[in-house]
DNA sequence: GATGAATGAGTGTTCATTCAT
DNA sequence: AATGAATGAACACTCATTCAT
């Protein structure tokens, strides 16, 4: 019945006050080394940065993946609702495929090692990857199938590995001026496309 | 200024035969390390397959760049050589250029963690980034030259890019079978092409 | 001089109902956790048990002592008075002791890790055994003297040193059926027999 | 083909000389340090008083329970070794056992929280338990049997529970000047025995 | 040159205890 | 009074790297 998080309205206790605002400190401080020291930065460091001893994050994030997730939860999150929205405004299904995953590619692009961890296959980060998947996969994949229905683009890509394509050619591309992840991923996003059908 | 393989300058001494000997069963040991646990695998791992203790290694190679280096130089050197072959031998620089850039993935595919190290920014990875694209960049350029010349591809996308993009495609293809490095990196090949001139 | 169970001196205020409450259930939850736990427990899984805050069990019993003790109180009271009942009421000195020490082992044998702590050096646990010595010695003592007196036992035995050999002998019968600490206490007792006088 | 430890004369590296030093060494500081804080001690308090990196430890003594085996070899040994001696030697199958658990009591006393460490259940330790066991048991039981057959104590008892009860009687006793394990323990066997037949 | 023993910093993780709410 | 969040010392263990032999 405990419940270490959520709990909006209702008639959750109201200790949390104190507790939630430093869960947001904590938060924001993983967000800071993880942009330096990328996601599997020392506890320790996160710990020093958000000035709070390290007990206080393994009592929030019991295990590493429930940090990197709750750190970026709300970008996977509004990443995922502007899905259909963009579907709905955009003169092109590609083109709204396209914009989507400039939003994917911008909230990546600024998290050093996210992209990296995503693709580590420690157990303790296939609850990460699989976070992602299930809130981005299912938004991706109505974007592709619009576009391939539209003969946009080639039906035979799956939304998977374009995720994760895109995700890794967003690796590096922070600290690194003269790597452009965008460029790139829209040489990826040209490349699916079908040639107008006369 | 030292240099892992004893080659300093031009005087260099001969090495002696053993010492060769001994520094191709450590190169194999790594290569097969590699393959296992990534380029990151701990020294002891390596030192214990070549049979030989952990300081011969660092004698050998003082840091890990040069290590990954040496494993990886001959396929490299094949890589880079194989680029002016397929210019000559294609039907146009752009299938050259696919080739080529084939090639490159085949390479890095089967290497387990090493694109990955390539993006490291870890400073001793720095070496290792700066002597793979020291022989490919060049290799490269001449074949993105001679495709964008022909007009068969757009001219504004680096050589450096192009093979950080296509080393960042690599990253965990070996051990996920839903993901398939070649076809991505071939979408991205095909995104660079112009249509052709009327 | 702290003292518990807040009952300081004479001038005890009666404590408020609920408090009392809220002890019994915590007394109620570390008995529990040490049969499963042992008496080292943490103080959060006891806590957690009783569904109260760590930092109430803190205020009812400041030291980890405080807290065993008063978990066992009653049963230590129940077999100190059964000392002189038993003595009142058996065939001879040594039949009482030697029942008497039965309750004693059973007690001991079903608290998990107590006969371990009543040896801790650690300075926390010295008052533990000093109270269980303080109410079951005079006890034992009057029991042996008894026997003694009556030429059943040697009178070279102090209560002291037979109750610590009986504490000791308890150890890890618990979990072990391979080791019957009754049968070994027997052997105890039986050797301190003396052959009956002509 | 790695030997770790023994290797007594054969071919051996030569290199073992201050490896078995340093051993030696770390074998006196756990010797100490368990006195002093029992076999549980931080293994950075034993490397400390070694005046070796944790890590030496470590590599001598991969778990716990290694280096505590390693530290009480010798004396298991010595004492399994007296059994059959005391049997040829002593008057009566009794008194060699009584001499001989002698020995044994001894050996604990001295060793403080090794007695509890045999009673630990941790899977740590169970390596430990077992090891002692194997090797004292089959002389123990010689003794029981020889003691049994002759008529002077009961057959009931097993090497088992009477190696284990009297592990417990010496818990304890190195710091307590006021309880005497030689004592108790010469009442347990006491306490085996059976009236001579007329 | 080769060896591998030694080193010790670095890291994750637990838990008793304090104290603001 | 009760709560439970925060703290941080403590500990086990790993591994890159050095260096005596």
């Amino acid at each position: 019945m405990k419940d270490g998080t959520g709990n909006a309205k209702g008639v959750a206790r109201p200790k949390r006050a104190d507790a939630r605002r430093n869960e947001k400190s904590l938060l924001d401080a993983a967000a800071a080394v993880f942009v330096t020291s990328g996601v599997e930065a020392p506890v320790r460091d996160i710990a020093a940065r958000a000035g709070v001893g390290t007990g206080t994050i393994y009592r929030h994030f019991p295990k590493r993946a429930d940090l990197i997730l709750a750190v970026y939860r709300h970008q996977v999150e509004a990443c995922a609702e502007a899905g259909p929205e963009l579907l709905a405004s955009s003169p092109s299904p590609h083109a709204a495929l396209r914009q989507w995953i400039g939003l994917f590619v911008d909230f990546l692009v600024t998290k050093h090692g996210l992209a990296a961890a995503l693709q580590s296959d420690s157990a303790d980060f296939e609850t990460l990857h699989a976070s992602f998947l299930d809130r981005l996969l299912p938004v991706c994949t109505r974007l592709l199938d619009a576009a391939a229905r539209a003969g946009e683009i080639r039906s035979d890509v799956t939304a998977y590995e374009l995720l994760l394509a895109v995700g890794n050619l967003c690796i590096g591309a922070e600290h690194n001026p003269r790597y452009e992840a965008r460029r790139m991923v829209a040489l990826l996003i040209e490349g699916m496309r079908l040639p107008a059908q006369g």
